[in-house]
DNA sequence: CAAATTAGATACCAATCGGTATCTTTGCGC
DNA sequence: GCGCAAAGATACCGATTGGTATCTAATTTG
């Protein structure tokens, strides 16, 4: 019955929804055996510390998001297809959220102040590879002549994750989706603009 | 010597920066004991418990900036200087903040989920001012035919506060003002638009 | 099958948490 | 200046924190 592996599975996946629904700091060891059924002494087996645990549980979740945001982006076949499937996936952030508690990225960006820097390198890691996504992206577009080649890449990656990560900040707040969907229609339009 | 409105302003003030820059679960009493100089006594003198701490805090946290950002705009004349005014404020966040550990509205909407309804809802209130005052700054743009007429005004709120938000953010944790930079030439940029 | 290693449970640690009760000090009204 | 109420300091409370040491049970290895 035993399996180390699934265990250390266990934990990351019950501590990923408790850290991202009520915070790093605010969850404790004792939240995370009353949830996975595990003792103080397995979590301490598999993670030297708490800090330690929260840094590879916010990797956990990075892996969980980008492997769900990669299913839905390749089965698009041009960079315009690819970019609108994306901005469905972080409306699901509030319609039908696929992980408790919001965006993992913005909950460790905003938890991690420089008191925390071990988990602000790991959340400055996941900012890292949604960018460099979005303006691979938009690289292959302009390859395949489906977008305008002189287009500022960095702003559009900035300006999709900042318009994208607000949003969902003011629709968790309200309790509703309207901002985010008006700020995908917002995207829309700038999209609309650099397509051939 | 004695002075116990000074005294809970001092309260406020202290953790209000404490509050902002290292979160209000993760922040404890006897932290604010040692940033005010005061005892436990007479925090719990002048505040019932840490729940309505917190919520005078970000209330006095709100009064504070909306302040500073009334002063900036009150200063300017069209409402395409008041909403460019705006737009520097919040770059201040990064270049020159007001505030350490920048916007207690994203801060505190992050923060309060539905473990945390009372500082959930000051955060709310916070956030419908904002809007409210970019609305009203829009309309009298309207009425004084320096905006085109038929614009939507809620969108547009929406828009600048979730691209200002979400790039503060970025800005925040990649430590340096590209985002936010980028993302105010975005607006400026939405803004000529609209503009007669 | 026995021995050794590993996974996980239990019991404990000092430190800190939010909160309260009590005590001392200060300043104001008379 | 005396008394009293308010302001603030101090001492304490049980509960909880992250972490460790120890113990038991299960699995692997020879």
């Amino acid at each position: 019955m035993r399996n180390p592996e699934a265990t250390k599975e266990t934990i990351l996946k019950k501590s990923g929804v408790l850290f991202n629904t009520n915070g790093y700091k605010a969850t404790s060891i004792s939240h995370i055996t009353t949830a996975t059924g595990f003792s103080k002494g397995a979590i301490y087996r598999h993670f030297s510390n708490k800090d330690e645990l929260e840094r590879e549980t916010l990797s956990y979740l990075s892996s969980f998001m980008f492997e769900k945001l990669r299913e839905l982006i390749k089965e698009q076949k041009t960079a315009g297809e690819k970019l609108r499937a994306m901005f469905r996936f972080f409306e699901t952030y509030i319609s039908n959220p696929p992980l408790k508690g919001g965006c993992p990225l913005m909950n460790a960006a905003i938890e991690s102040d420089d008191a925390h820097p071990a988990l602000r390198k790991a959340a400055l890691k996941m900012l890292g590879i949604l960018r460099v996504s979005i303006v691979t992206i938009l690289q292959k577009g302009i390859e395949y002549k489906q977008l305008k080649p002189a287009i500022d890449k960095d702003f559009y990656a900035t300006l999709i994750i900042s318009v994208l990560e607000g949003s969902i900040m003011m629709s968790k707040l309200e309790g509703n989706n309207h901002d985010i969907k008006r700020m995908i229609k917002h995207l829309d339009k700038q999209l609309v603009e650099i397509e051939l």
